[in-house]
DNA sequence: GCGGTATTGTGCATTAGTAT
DNA sequence: ATACTAATGCACAATACCGC
């Protein structure tokens, strides 16, 4: 089972990073350059060696919460797209809201990688509603979900299908506490009134360490209120799942336009207009650099296509136009 | 000004290997 | 199986540069 490095018998390499590496020197020359290619890029991560999701029964399907207030939460990024946390606020002007996305002044703005531990809350909080409804269509009574959840690490990381190694438990820390700090606010005008309101993706959460080893023996993330009552106390959540393919997308705009794609495409196709992603995505950058990012990051899609999607970038005469087309199954 | 490419720095992500 | 270390890799963004 873990025999991963099987010898390539072709070019004498021991494993398939020799191979990479030796691509200069290998003689057949498609082969070559199909493997310049896969060093060139690299769209997805490897998946874990142990690639199961959950060691129980059956992982929940993964969902993402799709609105708020009647606003879609998946076609704007409500995170930074880096690696690095963000310290500068993304400001949507859409048509209908003022959206505003805050991090912390010391640990920066939620990542979309740290998005996963919320992903990971909404899928865990949606598979046991559904469970519950099942149970009270039967006419069992049975209890709400909790106002917490309290994930081993090791069940989170493997949910998010990310290696177990040592860094990602340091890093845990720092992404909670972005996560919990990062504010969204939004204020809607409608033709009566004005509402305005502010939430963040997380609530409190705590983090118990061993004191002689410092290890982390326990977790306890709070739910906030607007997420809880989104998914329980609605009768039809807006929740919407997802590939969990999505784990492995390793470029934070591959994962946003998958996200944008999920929620516009849907099973059919979309639409948009490269200046209205760009406003969408929050990047920092100036148009005309940005676009160049995003050509070279959707022509990467050719070799490894995003899940269930393809995306491609169409010109009408100066304009660009991305469009998006579902290509997973039609059922 | 506007288009594009090339280079570089930073902080997180990943990998192989190790310890318990 | 879970938790950790050290070394390396990567994307994003800032910057410089070129040609128009």
């Amino acid at each position: 089972m873990t025999d991963t490095k099987q010898p390539y018998v072709s070019d004498n390499c021991e494993t398939y990073t020799d191979l990479e590496d030796s691509h200069e020197k290998i003689k057949n020359p498609e082969l070559a350059s199909i493997l310049k290619k896969v060093n060139r890029s690299r769209n997805y991560r490897k998946p874990p060696i142990d690639n199961k999701q959950l060691d129980i029964f059956e992982p929940p399907p993964l969902t993402d919460i799709s609105t708020k207030d009647e606003i879609s939460l998946m076609d704007i990024a409500v995170f930074g797209l880096g690696r690095k946390p963000r310290f500068e606020p993304i400001e949507y002007n859409l048509k209908d809201a003022h959206i505003m996305v805050q991090g912390g002044t010391n640990c920066g703005m939620a990542t979309i990688f740290d998005y996963d531990i919320f992903l990971y809350m909404i899928s865990y909080l949606t598979n046991e509603m559904n469970r519950i409804k099942k149970e009270i269509k039967k006419g069992n009574d049975d209890y709400l979900p909790p106002r917490s959840i309290k994930p081993s690490v090791a069940e989170l990381l493997n949910y998010c299908r990310r290696d177990h190694g040592g860094e990602n438990y340091k890093l845990l820390e720092k992404s909670l506490e972005r996560l919990s700090t990062t504010k969204i606010s939004i204020t809607k005008v409608n033709s009566k009134n004005r509402r305005n309101g502010m939430f963040s993706l997380i609530g409190d959460y705590n983090i118990t360490t061993q004191k002689e080893t410092g290890r982390i023996s326990d977790i306890t993330i709070s739910i906030p209120e607007w997420v809880y009552d989104g998914i329980v106390r609605i009768e039809n959540p807006t929740v919407l799942t997802l590939n969990p393919d999505y784990f492995l997308l390793d470029k934070g705009a591959h994962r946003f336009l998958h996200r944008l794609a999920r929620k516009a495409a849907g099973k059919t196709e979309a639409t948009y207009s490269l200046e209205k992603i760009y406003e969408r995505s929050g990047t920092t950058r100036v148009f005309r650099r940005w676009k160049s990012d995003i050509k070279s990051t959707i022509a990467a899609l050719k070799e490894n296509p995003l899940p269930e999607y393809s995306i491609s970038w169409e010109t009408k005469g100066k304009k660009v136009n991305i469009k998006m087309i579902y290509t997973g199954n039609k059922k």
